[in-house]
Order: structure tokens, then sequence, then C-alpha cells
DNA sequence: TCTTGAAGCTCTAGTCACTAGAGAAATTAT
DNA sequence: ATAATTTCTCTAGTGACTAGAGCTTCAAGA
């Protein structure tokens, strides 16, 4: 049985956000001592480690409540689980391509502007007010 | 002049955003009919139209606003804005990069998954208990 | 055993950039 | 004149935390 500073240091894991997680239902209210402090075993530990990697690899709070409700019936078909992660595959893709086109666009404009001239004159101000003179969409 | 409704289609973003804009001092308060309604001109336009394309390539509202204070002063040097631009950047290339590696985690764990199996031998399950798995930091 | 200082508790409010909804008033079209 | 649409203000909600106030409990050393 181990404190909350001790769980949040082991799963890495800040203290406040272990109180949000418990707030919002994702972990289990744990045991409490006499004076009312929250004890900890092994099994919030890993839940706790669980959470951690899954929001670190993008997985939203909602996502990551249904993969625990599915790790709560071992004999049903992980297919729901697959399709989570392969959504979250998906989505990252999408983003990555998306913030490329940004980043086009971005080095298209600060490659036209050295910062030396005057702000009249500035390729940056001028670009962000004309979308015309992007070259791709976005 | 017109309306905010007309000026939210000709600048492509939603009335209460315009509204939501004016609040927090990132456009100026318009002109009013005898009946309180926002009657915007051109310049207008031509701002939330610069607001726009400058959130699409994904500046932060206060770095949107220093661009804006430089415009106001035509004969300031434009390091600042250059800096500004050379910023976001480097920003969006980061955010490229982490995802790039998620991306990677989540094609070798959905990969290995075929979701026709159990819950209880599900590779997605194990892969996010178990940090260890992983081919990379992240 | 006492004391001190760290760690814990609850509760509220703040973050960012909006978005949604209520209920009333103004404007536009018929 | 009436009906339909738009606009107004205001409050509250979103996601996923983070920060702070003011209080209590715990663990370690003297």
């Amino acid at each position: 049985m181990f404190s909350i500073g001790v769980l949040s240091k082991q799963a890495g894991v800040k203290v406040p956000t272990i109180r949000y997680y418990e707030q919002i239902g994702l972990i289990d209210p744990p045991f409490r001592t006499e004076g009312n402090q929250r004890r900890y075993g092994e099994a919030s530990l890993e839940r706790l480690k669980f959470i951690k990697h899954a929001r670190d690899l993008g997985f939203s709070i909602e996502a990551i409540g249904a993969l625990i409700e599915l790790n709560h019936h071992p004999d049903k078909s992980c297919a729901e689980a697959s399709q989570i992660a392969r959504q979250q595959l998906l989505d990252t893709q999408h983003k990555i391509a998306s913030l490329k086109r940004l980043e086009v666009e971005l080095q298209r404009i600060t490659d036209h502007c050295h910062g030396d001239g005057m702000v009249s004159d500035c390729y940056v101000l001028s670009a962000l007010s004309d979308h015309g003179k992007c070259t791709s969409e976005h």
C-alpha cells in the first residue's frame, strides 16, 4: 500500500492529475487511511501506467475509458480495441499530413523574410494577409 | 458596411468566434446601428482574414496579437515578426517529429492485432500496459 | 513523546480557443 | 403588418489538466 505521492512517481503522473482521473471515474476510488488519505496497491499502479502510456500515444480519455472497460471482459473479442487503436493511428497520420502542409507554408514564408527589413515590407505579414500567396490548401 | 453574419461568411470565421475575438481585444469594437447591432467595413474584413489565416497556420492568439501590434508600426524592423514565424515553424517541426514517433508505435501495435482474438490475448491492450514493448521513446 | 516539515486533503478557479444555448430585440423579406 | 431570420447579451460547457488557498495528517528526528 502506498500514498498518492509514491504512485505519482512510479507512474510518472502528477498528483493532481491522479485525483482528476479519480474524479472523472477513469480510476477507481482507492482505500483511505483513518485520516482520509488515499492508499493504492499494485493494480492501481498498473492501471495508471496503462493510462499514462495511452495518453502519451495520443489516445483521448474517452478512448482510454473504452479500452479499460474492454479489459474488464477478457472473453470478449478484441475487435473493438483494435478498432480504437486503428482510429488513433489514422488520426495521427492525418495530423502529421496537415502539419506537414503547414510546415511547407511556414518555411516558404520565413525563407522570404530575413528580419532585416521594415514592417511595411515584411513578407511574413503580407503572406499572412494574403492566403493567395500560399502554394497549397490548408 | 456589413453585418456580423456577412463578415463571418466573407472571412470564414463563425459569428460567435468574431464576438469572442472582440471580447479579448484581438479586433476592435466596430460601429453599432441604432439597434445595437455590429457593422463592419473592409478593414475589419482584412484583419479578420489575417487572423483566420494565421490561426489556420497554427499561430496562437497571443502570437497573432503580437503580429497585429507590429503591423501598427510600419516603420519598425520586422525582425520580431520574422522571429515569431520562425518559432512557429520550429514548433510545427517538433510536433511533426513527435507525431511520427507515435505513428511508428501505433502502426506496430495495430499490425500485431487483427481484432479476431480475445481481449485476454489482445496485443493492443498488452502493448499499452507495457511501455517496454515500445521501440523508441515518446 | 514532541515537534517540525513534508505531503496530503477539498474546493474553487484558471488555462486555450472556442462552442452552445437561452431568451430577448432588431432587422429583412414578403 | 407580419413572419422569418439575424443579432444581441449572458452564462456555462468543452478537454485535460494546472494552480492556489487554507486546512489536516503523516513520518522522521531530537
